[in-house]
RNA sequence: AGAGGAGUGGCAGAGUGGUCGAAUGCGGCGGUCUUGAAAACCGUUGUACCGCGAGGUACCGGGGGUUCGAAUCCCUCCUCCUCUGCCA
């Protein structure tokens, strides 16, 4: 979330951002911010003026009670009284500012760095760079959903029967090419300097405050009531939440992890029957890479991400093209986006396989996640991440564009992993 | 899952109702000494909030309670260890 020191030294800014991102109200939302910290600050004088009050007169006593002096200690007992109904008021009203104060905080989105482009929704989102050939493909090419049909390598039906609509069932020749992608990807991010991690693909509710799904994304997630668990919409959460409450020490910076975990999703409300096959999906596999950063270093680092995404996806042979999302279209959390899409043929449609994100400090004061100065002063660090990359959707792009009338070719650099060349 | 034990500062470890934000040791940082290093010695060494400042408040696993006063007593939750059970 957003420091109210921020917001207090930057008000014009902060709204205008927040308006950019067509965030209701923005203007009165951080005037009631203000003023609750106001009241709040207040109330805290208040509340330790008379703690401070009552602390003295209980060391009193004690020293009373030592020195025998038993009525002049309960003399100055009979005055503890009133200054004890003052703390606990204005303890209870510090409380319910504070509370207020949070649940404010946590409904205000973050603010969009200056490169973040207008707009009113997805249409707004600037194509920065598109890279490869869309590919032509022959008569008859067919839809991935009828691919993984004709060659029997997902099976939704069996998902179905399993789980319900959008859990589908890789087989043969599809569940080792979903494998042997998330390999590559896994390889390819360690060769670049990330250090594998396998987190747990339950959360509790903290972390999910702590990365910024929790409130915003409440309804979104699958909850196991059993044990007040969430299932993960991203790896993001847990590799993330592993520096919960850490002071970072500078020279371990940057950090960089890479996870693998299937994700999930309950996407209630954007079901339809536009959605087919595997472009969305309750479960799916996403390998994410995850960098931790001092602020001056995070841009550079966001491009470096983004440079190691269409990297794979050159070296897949897909074309590509990366959007730099506008105010309206970044996710609640996100300082600024960076999409890639692939070309999907067959489809003739461009799917999201990756998100590059920078959140600058926005998850880090969630999270309390900070470092120290060589002035001794703590700082909070920038969180980014990045899908890299989504397998259903690859898996999709791959099936359509490389299908031939003989069967589907395999990526060249895939080949060792899968250890065939083509599904026919 | 049942029985028992335990959770204190970066780590180890004292502290069972009153000047305890917390002894002591180790580690870290600064210094003295030294050609340099080690050793020794001296000093320093948590976080957040409020305050221009002096200073104040809170934090001894989390939350709640008793008390004028809680690291210390009570309740509850969490985690770890040991034994028993179960299981990949």
């Amino acid at each position: 979330m957003l420091q109210v020191t921020y917001i207090r030294e930057n008000k014009d800014q902060v709204i205008a951002g927040l308006g950019k991102r067509k965030f209701a109200n923005a203007e009165d939302v951080i005037n009631e911010v203000l003023e609750l910290d106001d009241l709040r600050k207040s109330t805290q004088q208040k509340h330790d003026e008379a703690q401070s009050e009552s602390n003295a007169l209980s060391k009193e006593i004690g020293t009373l009670m030592k020195a025998g002096k038993k009525d002049e200690a309960e003399e100055i007992k009979q005055k503890t009284a009133d200054l004890k109904v003052q703390v606990k008021d204005h303890g209870e009203r510090l409380t319910q500012y504070e509370s207020d104060l949070k649940a404010l905080l946590y409904k205000i989105p973050n603010v969009p760095n200056n490169d973040v482009p207008e707009g009113a929704g997805e249409n707004d989102n600037v194509t920065v760079e598109q890279h490869g050939d869309v590919p032509e493909l022959f008569e008859g090419a067919l839809p991935h959903w009828e691919l993984i049909k004709k060659y029997d390598i997902i099976d939704f039906e069996l998902g179905n029967k399993i789980t319900g609509a959008g859990f589908p069932v890789y087989r043969g020749k599809g569940a080792r090419l979903q494998r042997s992608l998330v390999n590559y990807f896994l390889d390819k991010a360690v060769e670049a300097g990330y250090m594998e991690v396998q987190p747990p693909i339950l959360i509790n509710e903290e972390s999910g405050y702590g990365t910024g799904q929790l409130p915003d994304k409440d309804g979104q997630m699958y909850f196991v009531r059993e044990e007040n668990f969430y299932l993960i919409p991203t790896a993001e959460v847990p590799i993330t939440n592993m520096y919960r409450d850490v002071i970072v020490n500078s020279d371990d910076l940057p950090i960089k992890h890479v996870g693998f975990t299937p994700c999930f999703r309950r996407e209630a409300g954007s079901w339809g029957a536009h959605v087919r096959g595997l472009n969305r999906l309750h479960q799916f596999d996403k390998v994410e890479i995850v960098e931790i950063h001092h602020p001056d270093d995070s841009y550079a680092a966001l491009e470096r991400m983004c440079n190691h995404v269409k990297g794979l996806l050159e070296s897949l042979n897909l074309p590509y093209r990366v959007l730099n999302l506008c105010g309206a279209d970044l996710s609640f959390t996100s300082a600024q986006t960076f999409d890639m899409e692939v070309f999907s043929a067959a489809q003739q449609k461009w799917l999201e396989v990756s998100s590059v994100s920078n959140f600058e400090t926005y998850q880090a004061n969630r999270l309390k996640l900070r470092c120290k100065g060589k002035d001794n002063k703590s700082f909070f660090l920038h969180t980014l991440n990045g899908s890299a990359l989504a397998l259903p959707r690859i898996l999709a792009a791959i099936l359509e564009n490389n299908q031939t009338e003989d069967g589907i070719k395999i990526p060249e650099v895939l080949v060792p992993y899968t250890g065939f060349d083509s599904i026919n």
